[in-house]
RNA sequence: GGUCGGUUGGCCGAGUGGCUAGGCAUCGGUCUGCAAAACCGGGUACGGCGGUUCGAAUCCGCCACCGACCUCCA
């Protein structure tokens, strides 16, 4: 059996064994976008984070059912006062769409994103408003329990009662006295009884487009209330992994566990794992901040800020040489270094496929693939996994120089290391120069021409081509018996 | 102001009492017609002050600085 894995929760504080409700079962839930405008940076985290996870857990060999949700309804620009507006409706005001052509555009460019990072797709990904009904029902059952109240056509959780009742701060480790008295009252409230009461309903005005017939008015759910209902119709009242970023822990994630708890008597979540930001200049990435560079712009190097274009998987690779609940910078010289040592990974992949056996090894290859588990089962420690597979890289470089010697079945077992750890499980795809079959054919004439004239030492042929190449951003790479090319950027 | 977390070499980033993290950059070397590429190897660190200990980046105390959250957020 593969090592136990330890997941840090939020909720204890401490790493603890995973035990899921029901083995082989797994259930894990992720908090997904509000599609109203492009996926950036800070987005990519989560969904690489959960998606190790999620390979990580099948790996191990759990059924996993993955939850991750689309918001298209229900989150406002500002909940704090009342001229909130949906944040989807609002886009669609200022393109003057309909919000579902809204919803469809962010959402079919979040899910080309997610491809081309080599995201797998989640096993349901439900959409808030194809839960209406849903959302319907225990907004009912709330008000039944007497934990929510009605006030002219929007409905109330009454947090001020359910904290009489049950722990209520748990996750944040926040007491609402104390948040209380810490906190001036809002303008503009007057709906609300309690000033951390939050919106299971919203009664729409007049202009606001999305909206729904409920026995309180015409309006639209509020945005905590999704999570809560999705997560437990599709993975049950009890289910084990509930992860997001760290930005949501409060107040999203600890209204769901009041408002679930309200109705059940018991929070539907085992595990909870947050991961955290991504900065920039030591300061989190945040569309209100403004501060934030889409992945579109990565992959193509159309931001300001950048000094050129990163691909999708020097994207993924950078973020999984930070540990996800640690903070990690954002700069160019970070990408780029992402970028060759990512490169330095996959050449090294490669060479290990035709890497020529011996008849002994000269080198102890064994252990190597405990410690790769012992560090994803840390919870998922990817950086020191990361730093034992370039100990393997180091190994395959001196056997394929011929300083080392390596039996056929040690290389056998380290192609079956790199094919578990950097592609099945760390999820990185070998990614191509960007040239078609016939820009590799033309080149391959060129440089076999190039050979020719080399080997008859007609230096200012050789050099005349592999200059007019350079300068065409192509750069020749010469081997010992042959040669090479790459397009850079 | 409250709560929580952080400060590691030129950069990113692991590590929680003694054992080389790793990557990028840099330096030295190998290879090479030259160059690039590739490969090998070396050096450089633990915010400050005090304490505990045979031994501290790691534990404790104080201080400084930074960040996140406190109903916008991945």
């Amino acid at each position: 059996m593969k090592s136990a894995l330890y997941l840090y929760n939020t909720i204890s504080r401490k790493k603890e064994l995973f035990e899921p409700v029901s083995p082989p079962f797994a259930g894990m839930y992720v908090c997904g976008p509000t599609v109203y405008s492009e996926t950036h940076l800070g987005h990519a985290r989560p969904f690489i984070t959960f998606d190790i996870l999620y390979r990580y857990l099948m790996h191990l060999g759990y059924k996993v059912r993955y939850v991750r949700n689309i918001t298209d309804v229900g989150h406002l620009e500002n909940e704090s006062d009342d001229t909130g507006e949906d944040r989807i409706a609002r886009k669609a005001r200022q393109l003057n769409l309909e919000p579902m052509e809204v919803v469809q555009k962010y959402m079919n460019s979040f899910h080309r994103a997610m491809g081309r990072l080599n995201i797998l797709e989640p096993s349901i990904e439900p959409r808030a408003t194809g839960h209406i009904i849903e959302q319907q029902n225990m907004i009912d059952a709330l008000l039944r329990k007497g934990y929510a109240y009605e006030s002219n056509g929007s409905v109330y959780f009454d947090v001020e009662k359910y904290s009489k009742a049950y722990p209520y701060g748990i996750l944040s480790g926040r007491v609402l006295e104390e948040m209380q008295a810490n906190s001036r009252v809002l303008e503009g409230q007057d709906e609300k009884r309690g000033q951390f009461d939050f919106a299971l309903w919203k009664k729409a005005s007049p202009a606001h487009i999305m909206r729904w017939s409920s026995p309180w008015s015409e309006g639209f759910p509020g945005w905590h209330l999704e999570c809560s209902v999705m997560s437990t119709k599709y993975l049950g009242e009890v289910f084990d992994i509930h992860g997001g970023g760290m930005d949501l822990i409060f107040p999203h994630h600890e209204c769901e566990i009041a408002q679930s708890t309200a109705v059940k008597g018991h929070s539907p979540v085992r595990y909870w794992v947050h991961n955290n930001m991504i900065t920039i200049n030591g300061q989190k990435m945040a569309r209100s901040l403004g501060n934030f560079i889409t992945l579109d712009e990565l992959f193509t190097g159309s931001h300001k800020m950048l000094l050129q274009a990163y691909s999708p998987m020097t994207i993924r690779f950078f973020i999984l040489q930070a540990q996800y609940r640690s903070t990690l910078d954002f700069s160019n010289e970070a990408l780029l270094a992402a970028s060759l040592g990512l490169q330095k990974l996959m050449v090294a992949a490669r060479t290990l496929e035709g890497l020529k056996p011996s008849d002994c090894s000269t080198i102890d290859v064994s252990g190597i693939e405990e410690k790769c588990y012992e560090a994803l089962s840390d919870d998922l420690n990817t950086p020191v996994a990361i730093a034992h597979l370039f100990d393997v890289v180091r190994i395959i470089n001196l056997v394929n120089d011929g300083k080392e010697k390596l039996s056929s079945d040690d290389i056998k077992s380290l192609q079956q290391l790199f094919k578990t750890f950097v592609y099945d499980i760390l999820g990185l795809v070998q990614e191509e120069g960007g040239g078609s079959e016939k820009l590799s054919g033309v080149l391959s004439i060129l440089l076999e021409l190039r050979q020719e004239a080399k080997a008859r030492k007609e230096w200012s042929v050789s050099d005349r081509i592999r200059d007019r190449l350079s300068a065409l951003g192509i750069t020749v790479k010469d081997r010992k018996d042959g040669y090479d090319w790459e397009i850079s950027s």
